[in-house]
DNA sequence: CGTACATTTGACCGGTCTCAACCGGCGTGG
DNA sequence: CCACGCCGGTTGAGACCGGTCAAATGTACG
């Protein structure tokens, strides 16, 4: 706590971030501006306003803007005709929320916290302010939404293709990249999602989910208790996500 | 051919797009600049220098800018650690390539012409000029970033999802939808990819994919000779997209 | 302690893959 | 001209993975 003047551990469960890891980092605190009152100066609301609890969904005002996860976890879902839940992607600190472009305002997606979870935001018209003025939030803006492009092609296409065994691997490996890249702790995550919420990103079913976690733990390849993990080999989860035959028959 | 001011029907089977349907016309065509020389004016190299034959790459260096598809038919292919190919995407008339962003210029996938393909170009050097001073052009490359991040999410959401009468169905209306945004035929869909080539796409088997066509085919939804395909049905497709329960037994 | 829910595990079934044969068009070459 | 092989596509039979249904175990919370 201790006056925190970045910000400190919040009450939930999964890590948070700096500004200097944020995404938005590169347009917070842009060309120019000096000292504390770069966020006001820059129309940034920032957190800690109202954090989302459990369940709650982000404020659809929130996302006509660009919104960065601060702590926390969310989760961007829809639902099927039939009433279930369909998953299209996980959020973790750092990760920016919004870049998407619904025609007309109609919100097909929603963004639910899964544990307490604080957002940042940037109105788009804010934004848009900063790019006529500064060539760096050009670039940087630019950047974020093809880099965006480009990870989420390369994650909806290894969330959904192979086998259960190669998706869940490839699922885990995820989410350790991410965190990585975050300069979070690369093991010992902690899940926020549960298990139901893992096979409704996957498509796949929670047993099929259980299973193949307990195959991995059976094989050494993790750790798992609960939501708790650790990911033991890596090399092996890189095969099983990549199709190679691991495991047929173990004691 | 007619000294074709926009263009006129190429020797590939597939349409060809008018610079009014292109997902770049309002870069291309950017406020206050006139007549005829615009390509010249914007730094655009234009069709017709050479186009692609069935099997070419995409120059990589085509890609360092915004690409357009003026006629024929690409996809977006990498190929797995078995040496078979994966199709992350395809790409048709007035629909643009080069979005993504790679770090550090490591090109993963490539986009290879399915049949005779023209495209234009503009390199990212000459569009980041254009945002500098054009509020316009920094609008429509924002917008067309975005509108990429939803369309490529929800078409690899659809793809890899469900069943396989789900993933067929939801393909084919695809095709169908993006003619009929650029104004090309809706119906009276000529495939310009094989077979081997949805399934790579679709994560599925050719097998799987002919007997699904088949499916429908006996259905009366859709008429398919060859790559000949003709949508019949739409409200059927769509409901069998959705994992809507059709056909079980059939004479 | 009891209820509700999440997760795991087991048995069985069905859809999709695998392997294989067959069909039809196309180009080659006798 | 036709025989032949090749390739893309279709169709069939059996195996296997993952879905479905069911029950047991564990966990949170009153």
């Amino acid at each position: 706590m201790r006056q925190g003047q970045q910000h400190s551990a919040t009450g939930d469960s999964g890590n948070a971030i700096t500004c200097r890891r944020c995404g938005l980092y590169r347009i917070c605190f842009a060309r120019r501006l000096e000292g504390g009152e770069r966020h006001e100066r820059q129309g940034v609301v920032r957190r800690g306003h109202e954090p989302l609890r459990a369940g709650q969904p982000v404020d659809g005002a929130r996302l006509k803007g660009l919104s960065v996860l601060r702590s926390g976890a969310l989760k961007r879902c829809r639902y099927s005709r039939n009433g279930e839940e369909i998953i299209a992607g996980f959020y973790f600190p750092g990760e920016t929320l919004g870049l998407e472009w619904s025609p007309a305002g109609q919100e097909e997606e929603r963004y639910v916290a899964l544990e307490q979870a604080h957002v940042c935001h940037i109105p788009w018209q804010r934004i848009e302010g900063l790019m006529e003025e500064d060539g760096d939030v050009r670039e940087a803006v630019n950047q974020m939404l093809r880099e965006e492009i480009t990870v989420e092609r390369e994650r909806l296409l290894r969330a959904c293709r192979g086998s259960a065994r190669q998706r869940v691997a490839a699922f885990l490996l995820d989410l350790a990249e991410r965190r990585q890249r975050r300069s979070l702790s690369a093991d010992r995550i902690r899940l926020g999602m549960g298990r139901r919420e893992i096979a409704a990103y996957l498509d796949l079913t929670i047993e099929t989910v259980s299973r193949t976690l307990s195959q991995f733990k059976r094989a050494g390849m993790i750790q798992l208790e609960g939501r708790r993990l650790q990911l033991m080999n890596g090399e092996a989860l890189a095969a099983a996500a990549d199709g190679v035959e691991g495991e047929r028959l173990c004691g």
